[in-house]
DNA sequence: TATGTAAATGCACATGATTCGCATTTGCAT
DNA sequence: ATGCAAATGCGAATCATGTGCATTTACATA
């Protein structure tokens, strides 16, 4: 497994556990569940038990190196590291992909609230469909 | 309570739990939870299972009289009747009211995404914030 | 209108993701 | 090297949701 190395989150103290995660979310391709950080985890190097990673997570969250969002219809939550950048995915319905959005619909767009008092913070847009290769007519 | 009458749901046996699944739904003033649709019931009616709300829920989405969604990262599901037509929320931070959306952003916009085959369905839009009576800097 | 039957419900218990408690271990300041 | 607060291993709890099965109910038919 290739060395990256991400910038250690400050006042954080540097466990065996805590660099596996944040190694395999190094090495991701795409945001990763708890259960699939820990599968990672276990192939090459020691073990680290499930509870403590959502520890782990929760942490890096709250420092900010790692995001944490869901896509269709709560699930399992997914985490990937802070790229400090707005981003969207698309979600292959039948195969669960994920896919990176490089645009965003919000940009332009004044939304029109039942609550007109209501102060927008955020938003979150996510796309569902096919990927290319579960598509059934493409 | 006052009586509204959608038309029920062709090829479904009429019960009293369904009915007061739907009457409670025919009432609410945005989307419930199961919880919800469970303590709404107690009040003046029959008590009903709530794992029977679930199966309930469930038939009703199936047939398309209610529509299922999750708002905020993933918590309790949501349950409204089928307008029939495209909608979004925002949803309050602080208080978790849900206000509802009267325009979409998708209309005219283009996704650009990693994967060029994606043959996208649909999409869902959030936005969160205050609602007007949390905001803290209004 | 009485009755038979498949389907719905009450109720208890299973599930699956996430969290918590506590004894043991570990990183790091001294 | 030593001590101590903080992190982890491990089990057991939680919380929304789903399942299984015996009992009840809606509705078709006589
Ligand atoms: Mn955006
Ligand atoms: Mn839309
Ligand atoms: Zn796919
Ligand atoms: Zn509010």
């Amino acid at each position: 497994m290739k060395e990256i190395q991400t910038v250690w989150p400050v006042g954080v103290k540097k466990t065996k556990p805590r660099a596996c995660v944040l190694s395999v979310l190094e090495h991701a391709e795409s945001p990763l569940s708890a259960m699939d950080i820990y599968s990672r985890i276990e192939k090459d190097t020691s073990t680290v038990w499930l509870s403590t990673i959502y520890r782990i997570l929760e942490l890096f969250v709250e420092k900010g190196v790692v995001v944490k969002t869901t896509v269709m219809n709560n699930e399992m939550a997914i985490y990937e590291l802070n790229h400090y950048q707005h981003k969207h995915y698309a979600v292959c319905v039948s195969c669960r992909k994920i896919v990176a959005m490089n645009n965003c619909p919000m940009e332009k767009f004044v939304p029109k609230l039942a609550d007109n008092g209501f102060h927008v913070l955020g938003h979150k847009v996510e796309m569902y469909g096919y990927c290319k290769e579960c598509d059934p007519n493409p």
